[in-house]
DNA sequence: ATATTCACG
DNA sequence: ACGTACGTGAATATT
């Protein structure tokens, strides 16, 4: 057995470049490109799992000038400035190797590599095996019976192992003439000039010949070819200074103590932060499992008799809040059942109420959910009584079916977490475990199917739902966000969860009609499509669209993609009247979408028992605070083509009731100028002014009746390119305009509205000095990147300083006047319903008798549930489909 | 799982 | 020299 110590010495600076450039431009989802720190890592966890090693380093360049640069001018003349993304790089992985607890070392006027050189010395004298890893082949000087070099090959995983025999193998010599090699041919990437015409070859036969570099100098005339012997004699002292760059440094002037060299155990913790914060999901899982956790069972008792649910009551009576959490057969909340119910008491004390097994293997003793949820129904219902839980939509929606309220002034956990901070990717218990509990959640798939760790698992969340309760309730109230919570937030679950409940009829035998239609269309445009290409290929794929547009028919390519060209509807616009078949390809892609998205999948979704459509509304999801609906997603139903407009005509309202809907005119604009206080546009909105002519009359200092239609359509793309964080670039290739015509609107526009234009300097100010943004009920959003040296990452957070509070204000305001008009609707008794929220706009299924009055307060609470410097306008409109109240 | 495209506000 | 409008969800092809 070799007892010797293992050493590893990395080349930051070599590292840091290959994976550079190895690797796609990974980014995060917030536009940090991190391919260089992922790579990095990668490395870095290989090599402490598989070569596991006692010491390490890793040495880093400075950006100072070595004593290279200071006696050669020219060297690495020809390097290119480290891209600024890479730099950008490099103080995340610092933090890395800091938290894995590994030494740095860099000095100045030194390279990493003459670090490395320094400490592979130092380490044969304390007799280790070191393993230099390295992006660069000049290392292999360093070469010795007891250090190798281990250099990436492709990717970062691929690598290649060389030893003092393998560089036998493959230059003829001993790794310590290297240098005389580089010498006399010199290295290019480095700029080190060598002789001229001398390459690898003759280098290698010289060296050979004369033993080393020394020798071959004091014996040029026994050289037999006489060109080349006349050429060493001119370039004698290029060649002893190429050697002089090409060694590397051996006793680099560094102090540090070896001790400290000694593999360390990482800060998992940290580092779990880190890869969080760079979203390295398979590294998280590859160091949770390494993080200390407690894994204390918890302790809960099984409600499973009628005594023992007479003990559960009375603990309820006796105390004023509980969590709970729920099983239920799916996450279907309009379709689950409850399978059992956990409930966790102030003082820690759980229960659990098996109501169906789990496991249909089993047949635990369980009670009916008649006898459990009539006994629990009061509680539930009780307003005092506060109930905390993850998802209280969910519940709400689930117990609904089992003819129980959810009443109360509750607490949900999700939300609380997603108004602390909007932008987070997950809001699921374990990630607000470890973030608010510093708890890592064990996520064991094998546990998932074992019924009693099913159970324990739900037990031990209701307990940490209190425990997270207090702490997030207590941060709401630092933040000031504790009266969105309670006024907005919350009050909403039952408005979305009663929308989601009533969801909306469909007439499915039209949907029907239609898709045939389509489809007879699609089947001719298919045979055109492939008589006008000469062949046929799936029209689906842009991979295959592209082959027969750009290569086949030689089209002009308009725009590229990652992996190829595009071929979206900008770019077929363009190609259109350059062939016939661009035309039919783009109706092609027209009815497809439709078809395979609306006309086929909305009948598939229609609810057997109640007949109706229910989508899920998703309360933490945008970073805005607007809502967004899926299963389907009825905030995008078609309107802007003739054809997708139809499809509007499927929604329809029960008999008796009529479809009423209520929009916001303008409501982003109208907030613009309550926001900015800008006084034109508030004048215009007072005047109830057409806002876009307005717009144009003033940018192009015309009266509002000299406007064309031209004019106007480009001051609303103005208009809608201020609440986007505008840039001269955006608006110039959406009004398909030149930047510097852009660039003069753009500052016609902010002379004429001064206004907005210190509005919109003042949200970046204050996200560049409070790192976030608010909105008018003073939801937040978190901007990390707007300091960053990385202009586009920058930029990026500055028009989402401009945009968040707008599009948040909005989302807002629409809010409260649905809580209000839910209120409203159900102190009246009414058997109206809201169904849908489009961002600016309701949709109500109304019943017939109470058009008039739901008409006028509905339009009455959102013109004036805030009040603003500027009026808000509602338009309504009634019907009896979707597409007649568009 | 990722990329592309497209439906909406 | 470079290159982006803000916010979503879903279908499809491709790796």
């Amino acid at each position: 057995m070799d007892n010797k110590k293992k050493f590893i010495l990395i080349d930051g600076q070599g590292i840091l470049y290959r994976t550079f450039y190895a690797l796609p431009q990974l980014a995060t989802s917030y536009g940090q490109i991190i391919n260089a720190v992922y790579g990095f890592t990668m490395i870095l966890i290989k090599l402490l799992e598989e070569e596991k090693p006692d010491y390490m380093m890793i040495a880093f360049d400075t950006p100072k000038p070595t004593f290279r640069h200071k006696e050669f001018k020219e060297y690495k003349v020809h390097r290119k400035k480290m891209p600024i993304e890479l730099i950008n790089q490099i103080p995340l992985i610092k933090e890395i190797i800091n938290n894995y607890n590994i030494s740095i070392c860099s000095k100045e006027g030194y390279e990493a590599d003459d670090i490395i050189g320094t400490l592979a010395r130092e380490a044969e004298k304390r007799n280790c095996n070191t393993l230099i890893v390295t992006g660069d082949k000049d290392a292999f000087q360093l070469i010795s019976p007891f250090t190798k070099i281990m250099t990436t090959v492709k990717g970062v995983t691929e690598v290649k192992i060389y030893d003092e025999e393998s560089i036998k193998n493959k230059y003829g010599v001993d790794p310590d003439k290297i240098v005389d090699i580089l010498a006399l041919k010199g290295d290019p990437s480095d700029n080190i000039p060598g002789v001229p015409g001398i390459g690898e070859k003759t280098a290698i036969v010289l060296i050979k010949k004369f033993a080393n570099l020394e020798n071959l100098l004091k014996n040029v005339d026994k050289i037999p070819k006489k060109s080349l012997r006349e050429k060493i004699k001119e370039y004698e002292n290029q060649i002893r200074m190429s050697k002089k760059l090409a060694t590397i440094v051996r006793d680099v002037p560094i102090i540090y103590d070896f001790n400290d060299l000694k593999i360390k155990s990482p800060n998992y913790k940290e580092l779990w932060e880190i890869f969080k914060r760079l979203e390295f999901k398979n590294l998280i899982k590859k160091i949770a499992p390494k993080i200390n956790r407690e894994n204390t069972k918890v302790k809960y008792n099984l409600i499973d008799t009628k005594e023992r649910l007479d003990e559960l009551i009375n603990i309820i009576k006796g105390n004023k809040y509980f969590s709970f959490n729920l099983i239920t057969s799916s996450d279907n909340a309009i379709s689950s059942k409850i399978l059992g119910i956990a409930l966790s008491f102030k003082d820690n004390r759980t229960f659990y109420i098996p109501i169906s097994p789990l496991n249909l293997m089993e047949r635990p003793k369980c009670l009916s959910a008649d006898v459990v949820l009539s006994r629990l129904r009061p509680f539930y219902e009780n307003e005092k009584i506060i109930k905390i839980g993850h998802n209280l939509k969910f519940g709400f929606v689930v117990l609904n079916r089992y003819q129980i309220e959810l009443k109360g002034d509750n607490f949900d956990t999700m939300i609380a977490a997603y108004l602390l901070n909007p932008s987070k990717e997950e809001y699921s218990l374990k990630n607000l475990f470890w973030e608010y509990l510093e708890y890592l959640k064990n996520e064991d798939k094998e546990d998932k199917e074992n019924t009693i760790k099913s159970i324990e698992d739900v037990c031990e969340n209701a307990q940490n739902i209190l425990k997270l309760k207090e702490i997030l309730e207590e941060k709401l109230k630092e933040k000031e966000l504790i009266s969105l919570f309670k006024e907005i937030e919350m009050p909403l679950i039952e408005v979305l969860g009663e929308m989601e409940i009533n969801g909306i009829k469909i007439n499915v035998d039209f949907l029907k009609k239609m898709s045939r239609q389509v489809d007879s269309r699609l089947k001719e445009l298919e045979e055109t499509i492939y008589n006008l290409a000469g062949t046929e290929f799936n029209i689906n794929s842009p991979k295959q669209l592209s082959n027969i547009l750009f290569e086949k028919l030689k089209l002009p390519v308009i725009k590229k993609t990652k992996t190829g060209y595009s071929t979206n509807a900008y770019v077929l616009n363009t190609l259109s009247p350059h062939h016939k078949v661009v035309s039919f390809i783009l109706e092609y892609r027209e009815l497809c979408k439709l078809k395979n998205t609306y006309i086929e999948k909305l009948p598939l979704l229609v609810n057997g028992n109640t007949k109706r459509i229910h989508t899920s509304f998703h309360q933490t999801i945008t970073s805005t605070g607007r809502l967004s609906s899926s299963e389907p997603n009825l905030q995008n139903i078609p309107i802007r083509t003739e054809i997708g407009r139809e499809i509007r005509k499927a929604f329809i309202p029960e008999e008796g009731f009529i479809l009423l809907t209520a929009d916001y005119s303008q409501i982003e604009l109208r907030i613009l100028a309550h926001l900015s206080g800008d006084e034109s546009l508030i004048t215009a909105f007072k005047n109830d002014e057409d806002i876009h002519t307005h717009t144009a009359a003033d940018i192009f200092d015309l009266d509002q009746d000299l406007i064309s239609g031209q004019m106007r359509r480009m001051a609303k793309m103005i208009n809608f390119g201020i609440i986007y964080g505008m840039s001269s670039y955006g608006l110039a290739r959406n009004l398909g305009i030149g930047r510097e015509e852009a660039e003069k609107y753009i500052s016609n526009y902010f002379q004429r509205y001064q206004g907005v234009k210190r509005y919109i300097e003042k949200e970046k100010e204050e996200a560049r000095k409070k790192g976030y943004v608010v909105t008018l009920l003073n939801r937040r959003r978190y901007l990390g990147g707007i300091n960053s040296l990385d202009k586009n990452i920058r930029e990026f957070n500055e028009r989402i300083a401009i945009n968040a509070p707008i599009q948040g204000s909005a989302a807002d305001l629409i809010k409260l006047a649905m809580i209000k008009i839910s209120e409203f609707f159900k102190k009246k008794k009414f058997k109206s319903k809201l169904l849908l929220q489009i961002h600016d706009e309701l949709i109500f299924e109304i019943y017939k008798n109470e058009l008039k009055e739901a008409k006028s307060i509905v339009k009455d609470i959102m013109e004036n549930s805030l009040e603003l410097s500027v009026p808000l306008k509602v338009n309504l409109k009634t019907g009896y489909n979707w597409a007649e109240v568009s």
